[in-house]
DNA sequence: CGCATTTGACCAGCGC
DNA sequence: GCGCTGGTCAAATGCG
């Protein structure tokens, strides 16, 4: 006790001197922090610089390729491109928060643009960002909203019997009767189609940018785990929806978000690598149904190097899945390696587990909070496989 | 109080 | 025609 007392008498003295050296710790550490946060800026700005120029890069070279392999499918969109069931030639086109109407009709104004390092033309492509996807006959690029409708018509029928939802019917109603039939058409073509991605994270909802508002829960027979629906809210008319819903008892950290419909407004630019990948996918799926996979994949491996990229869809729902869980950054070049298979099941029964099939996708965000460092380290390791 | 979420009801499609 | 299932609606409830 007494020795206690002697101590805790000393102590103010030294508490002082103590309290002093804290604080210049503190300040010190606050600098630190200060620093280091300004480095994380820094890094983070480098980071997305380095991703733009290697998009830009990967584009770039992607054409050139794609150039050089693409003669004698070309070839074939000039015999048959006027033929409703014939394949054509399509060029698979990320259209990022165009309307229909502003699509760049020529593809080689969307590259200038890529590349484009223009301060106002950055501004603009930013501002007009969307989700959403477009395929074009390489040809006549005005003609493609009608050969997307008879691409579906022709090649997945069902697809074009139904409007999803009592809600497209109520929409439908609403709407300007007057409407072109065309535009329905596709905007049904654009609803059916789904893009699924699986992501391993602990929150249900994947950070992609939009906001959404939570519209329905269900628990599905296939899977006691419920299914929560989501609704874009970013706008008041825009006919996204997602449904989220978890993989599975033994696998509960891993989310199946779903994503159906083409956003009407621009997305933030958070929303824009989601909408990238799956735009870029449901591309894929669109085109697949009835153009040859070759080009499909040196398209896709536009968007998706170094990934093991799977897609397959079933007569029912035209379906890719994107599986996040598995990512693959061991691959060496971003064309070559890019493994790449595709699967139509409209004759073959779905498997027992799942009707959908994984394409890996890395780049996408996830709420799981990724430090910058491993950001870098990842950049670096695709950068390096680049070179 | 306004907005988001929850949850039971309802509806349409599909298979038998 | 009937039942099952997935998807959506909308009133009730919760929350900031």
């Amino acid at each position: 006790m007494i020795k206690e007392e002697t101590v805790s008498c000393i102590q103010p003295l030294d508490g002082v001197m103590e309290e002093s050296d804290k604080e210049e710790e503190l300040d010190a550490t606050k600098a630190k922090v200060e620093k280091v946060r300004e480095e994380n800026e820094k890094l983070k700005l480098l980071l997305s610089t380095i991703l733009n120029n290697y998009n830009s890069l990967q584009m770039q070279v992607s054409e050139v390729i794609r150039q050089q392999q693409g003669a004698s499918t070309e070839l074939d969109v000039d015999h048959d491109h006027d033929k409703d069931n014939d394949d054509l030639g399509v060029d698979i086109s990320l259209r990022l928060g165009r309307s229909p109407e502003q699509t760049v009709s020529k593809r080689e104004e969307k590259f200038d643009k890529v590349s484009d390092d223009n301060e106002e033309g950055t501004r603009k492509k930013r501002s007009a960002l969307a989700l959403g996807f477009q395929i074009q006959n390489c040809e006549d690029s005005t003609s493609k909203l009608d050969y997307l409708c008879r691409q579906v018509k022709n090649v997945n029928n069902a697809e074009n019997k139904c409007v999803s939802s009592r809600k497209d019917v109520k929409t439908a109603r609403n709407e300007n009767h007057h409407q072109d039939v065309l535009e329905e058409h596709d905007q049904a073509i654009l609803k059916k189609t789904r893009v699924c991605v699986k992501a391993a994270c602990e929150d249900p909802s994947i950070n992609d940018g939009c906001q959404w508002r939570k519209y329905g829960q269900k628990t599905a027979k296939t899977n006691p785990l419920p299914r929560a629906y989501y609704r874009c809210s970013m706008s008041s008319n825009c006919p996204v929806r997602k449904q989220v819903q978890r993989c599975g008892e033994e696998d509960t950290s891993a989310f199946m978000t779903t994503y159906e419909g083409t956003h009407d407004h621009p997305l933030p630019m958070e929303a824009t690598h989601m909408a990238a990948g799956t735009s870029a996918a449901a591309s894929l799926l669109q085109s697949g149904v009835s153009s040859s996979s070759s080009s499909t994949s040196a398209s896709l491996s536009y968007f998706f190097p170094f990934h093991h990229i799977s897609i397959s869809t079933t007569n029912s729902h035209p379906t890719v899945t994107l599986d996040l869980t598995r990512p693959n950054y061991t691959n060496q070049s971003p064309i070559s390696s890019s493994s790449f298979s595709l699967n139509f099941s409209s004759s073959d029964p779905p498997p027992p587990s799942s009707q959908d099939h994984t394409l890996n996708f890395s780049g996408l965000r996830t709420q799981a909070p990724l430090s910058t460092d491993s950001l870098m380290a990842r950049c670096r390791t695709r950068l390096s496989g680049h070179q």
